[in-house]
DNA sequence: AATACTCGGATAACATGC
DNA sequence: GCATGTTATCCGAGTATT
């Protein structure tokens, strides 16, 4: 069994104690810690006598001297953890205090023999090789100052440029400072009570939350002359909430089921379910390729049958009822919902709801790395054989705060190698949380925007050009291209002339490109996107791959159904049309206002269906016609 | 009941150009 | 100094699974 604490003792020493198999194991973890730190922090700003008080940091911000010195005790040196508090981020102290504090140790079972309380701190000037450079990962982005904006070729002129404001969200401040500090009274209320149901009296369990685990053990240990152990055991037996033994990552169980069969334990595809939609499980759609899964069948629904095909995608995980609406408003379609995990090394949990027949999709030319270790084999030499993922997460928009490198950094350079489990675990939360690889000596680093695009399945350097933060904001908004590809794939044959396009919220051109990987010519593109960087790296690819049309338009509020019609008469009409709508306020990451498709932001997703269904009846109103022309008798 | 996962948004801080 | 654009930092909850 093995435990960390820290004491706080009572003369200011911090002490980690690690106790393996019963042996008592004394690290001057914090003494070591915040030398290092200190000497990291070495060139950042003096820390000023800080005015902010304890709501301060529950909101993230810096803690005042006086909220440290409830937390650690008073004679703790106050600087030292300031820095080591600022430099692991404020947002993160109290799971950094946490780790140093007996806290954790409700995460263990049951506890050593014995503590030893007293330990000679380290001297911070000869402590210590460690260096935490800046690390400052700059891309340097170029600009596309000399850019050249000859849309030659390109017809815009019938088409009205404005870009009137799509996306303008309300201000909403949350003002959640009151949240916040009644969920850290919440919190302490917790402890203390877990203190007294050990047996120990309320002032006693007070002090022991808010004064340092130190006074806290002392404490308990003067006012019923337990032996450390007894207290101890008092204390993991009160925190047994957290259930013993849950640290240990299990190995997950392979929910891969080989010969099952394709969309999981899903609803039946007749249409004939009352109830609100299931995600099924596996999420593996209506088949998969190079896999044995047994293909679904499907009968789409009368009105569903094209001309054209169309291709709807979005964020499977959705509140309650959305996928519903979609489906209620695209003709009563199944959605496909497949984690594009089983394609590619990155999950993506993705609803689609298309027409295309779905028997004798082909395999993909070119097949993508499924595991991170294929797609990125040098990071294997930092990786640590206790992070068994194989595969990342959903790759997002926001980039994590690089302070979460420095933090774990911190963390795993002072622990033992392997790292206790409690170390362990958290450090794979975050990993988890922020899809985070090892590229050094306990260094981790959010992916590259050219990582991003080749998991993906984007050509490399496809958004290059563009700021970060919109590289990572357009790429996270993006397809996996492979696996559109896969559905797409059955079009391959259909359409030897050439194919007609007109592509919703197109982005980075996601569909686009899977096409072009399919060997697709696309004679003409008619592309509704209101972002600029996405026009311009949609055209740029555009220019070096294509010899067809591509026509841009700036918003799919401004395809009025008027010039659907124009559009369709000039050119013949559409033979696919594909897009994903916007996600934000679908999307689980978003706190502000996931209202699914109720609010005033969803307004955008009712332009698929609407522009759709003017494209499918004006089809149908031309085939009429031509059918007509063509029985006239002359 | 605990755990895991999620195409994000608001705002302050910082950088740049004038 | 100001306007504008970019980066950094900070924020939970809904849903499903175990």
């Amino acid at each position: 069994m093995t435990m960390t604490t820290i004491l706080i003792l009572q003369t200011g020493m911090m002490a980690a104690m690690m106790l393996v198999g019963g042996q008592p194991i004394l690290i001057i973890l914090v003494m070591r810690l915040i030398p290092c730190l200190t000497s990291a922090l070495s060139n950042l700003d003096a820390l000023g006598p800080s005015t902010l008080d304890v709501n301060d940091w529950a909101k993230g911000k810096a803690p005042s001297s006086s909220s440290l010195e409830e937390y650690v005790g008073m004679d703790y040196p106050k600087e030292m953890l300031l820095k080591a508090v600022k430099a692991i981020g404020y947002s993160h102290a109290n799971e950094f205090l946490d780790l140093l504090t007996f806290k954790t140790l409700g995460n263990y079972p049951s506890m050593g023999n014995c503590f030893t309380p007293g330990c000679t701190p380290h001297d911070a000037a000869d402590d210590d090789d460690i260096e935490f450079e800046n690390l400052n990962d700059d891309d340097d982005a170029i600009d596309f100052a000399n850019w050249s904006d000859d849309d030659d070729g390109i017809d815009f002129k019938n088409w009205d440029d404005d870009d009137n404001g799509a996306g303008e969200t309300e201000v909403n401040s949350n003002g959640s400072s009151d949240e916040d500090f009644t969920q850290a009274m919440l919190e302490k209320d917790e402890n203390i009570k877990s203190f007294v149901d050990a047996g120990f009296p309320e002032v006693r369990a007070n002090m022991a939350i808010t004064r340092g685990a130190d006074d806290a053990l002392f404490a308990l240990l003067d006012s019923k002359n337990f032996s450390a152990r007894e207290v101890m055991n008092k204390i993991f037996n009160s925190l047994k909430r957290r259930k013993e033994g849950r640290f240990m990552e299990e190995s997950k169980k392979k929910r891969m089921r080989c010969g099952g069969e394709a969309q999981g334990n899903w609803l039946p595809l007749n249409g004939s379910d009352d109830e609100l939609i299931v995600l099924p499980n596996p999420m593996v759609g209506f088949s998969l390729p190079n896999s044995m899964v047994q293909p679904v069948k499907r009968s789409l629904p009368e009105q569903a049958i094209g001309p054209p095909f169309f291709y709807y995608e979005n964020v499977a995980q959705t509140p309650k009822g959305s996928w519903d609406i979609i489906k209620g408003e695209l003709y009563g379609v199944e959605p496909e919902f497949l984690d594009s995990k089983y394609i590619c090394a990155t999950a993506r949990k993705r609803g689609y709801i298309h027409n295309l027949p779905i028997e004798n999709r082909s395999s993909l030319c070119l097949d993508p790395p499924k595991t991170i270790f294929e797609a990125f084999p040098h990071y294997r030499k930092w990786w640590p054989s206790w992070d068994s993922r194989k595969q990342l997460n959903c790759l997002t928009t926001c980039v994590p705060s690089s302070r979460l490198t420095e933090l774990i950094e911190c963390l795993l350079s002072v622990a033992e190698n392997p790292p206790p489990p409690h170390v362990q675990k958290y450090v794979m939360a975050l990993c988890r949380r922020y899809n985070l690889v090892w590229v050094g000596k306990n260094k981790v680093a959010h992916l590259e925007p050219h990582e991003m695009e080749y998991l993906l399945g984007f050509p490399r350097d496809h958004t290059r050009g563009l700021a970060r933060k919109w590289r990572y904001k357009s790429l996270g908004n993006s397809f996996q291209v492979d696996t559109v590809t896969y559905h797409l794939s059955v079009l391959r044959n259909m359409f030897p002339d050439g194919i007609k396009v007109l592509s919703l919220f197109t982005g980075i051109g996601g569909g686009e490109v899977a096409l072009h990987r399919l060997g697709i010519h696309m004679r003409i593109v008619v592309s509704v996107e209101i972002s600029e960087v996405n026009k311009r790296i949609l055209r740029s690819w555009w220019k070096q791959t294509q010899t067809g049309k591509l026509i841009q338009l700036p918003d799919v509020r401004t395809l009025t159904d008027d010039k659907i019609k124009s559009f369709i008469e000039k050119i013949g009409g559409f033979d696919l049309v594909i897009g994903g709508s916007p996600c934000n306020n679908l999307a689980g990451r978003n706190r502000f206002h996931r209202n699914g498709l109720e609010g005033e932001h969803s307004s955008l997703f009712y332009q698929y269906p609407r522009i759709l269904n003017t494209v499918k009846s004006e089809m149908a109103r031309m085939k009429h016609l031509a059918i007509s022309l063509c029985c006239k008798p002359v």
